[in-house]
DNA sequence: TCTTGACTTGGACTCTGTCTATTGTAGGGT
DNA sequence: ACCCTACAATAGACAGAGTCCAAGTCAAGA
């Protein structure tokens, strides 16, 4: 809950009005939301809240690592409030509906030394594809 | 080479210069590239082809399955003209460089049904992030 | 060669996101 | 309790990527 907010002061943060708006609504649901669904959601609020202040807040959570963001389609990015459990994402190819997946086995170790091409890999993600119950 | 071509007439495909030369464009190196790149090196050949074209042309060989949309990182789509031969990709951090890799085992086998949701799976992708040679 | 519907074009438009100059304010210091 | 001041918020301009549309063009079948 505000564990979030606790860990955000405790980092030194400046708490101020919009800032709390904006990780609440990031911590109550457990959705992918847009930045502009997140700015949409604030303003409910906090009506003055502008778009700009909703990115900075975005881009600030993303990279302290409480938010993950998440670039399915090369629209608009979705934010993933659920940082600190590992996990990787299961799409709708048709509505777009997110789901929070926990496929077993390690795919980073599924990648030979010899595929590495010389990078230091340090991150892997998965995203499976399909149809929800709703739309096949 | 050009079997693409070929698969395209075999298809219906009205053959028209544009075409023919995006098509030839992204036969001819295994990159990645941006529709504006695309666009680019058509203009080469090609000097009047419009940026609409490029994109209409770019979006139907994706739809017959003939190149890959790779959305890495919520800005440019890039194109992948190895469609046939199935892989994941590795991607810099930092320059952004994108390669073909083959990693073993099966991701699909990975997420167990009970984790699925009612979804019909049908397409996983693996997206390995590091820091290549040069960027390290 | 003619015809026709598919294809191309340029430009306006939308959507996401970034930047900047200005105004506001959280929170430490007194 | 009140000031400072550096950090944060704001509005709006701007930029990049992609889509849409009306009008013109042309590939390919008759």
């Amino acid at each position: 809950m505000s564990d979030l907010l606790e860990r955000l002061r405790g980092r030194g943060w400046r708490m101020t009005s919009q800032r709390r708006v904006v990780a609440e609504v990031l911590d109550g649901e457990h959705v992918h939301l847009t930045a502009d669904e997140v700015h949409a959601r604030a303003a409910q609020r906090l009506p003055e809240i502008s778009r700009a202040t909703v990115y900075n807040t975005l881009g600030e959570l993303v990279s302290l690592g409480e938010v993950i963001e998440v670039a399915t389609d090369g629209r608009a990015k979705r934010y993933d409030p659920n940082a600190h459990h590992p996990h990787q994402h299961l799409i709708c190819s048709n509505c777009g509906t997110i789901r929070d997946v926990h496929p077993a086995g390690d795919p980073l170790a599924d990648l030979p030394v010899e595929e590495r091409f010389g990078f230091t890999v340090s991150q892997v993600e998965v995203t499976y594809r399909g149809l929800c119950g709703v739309c096949a």
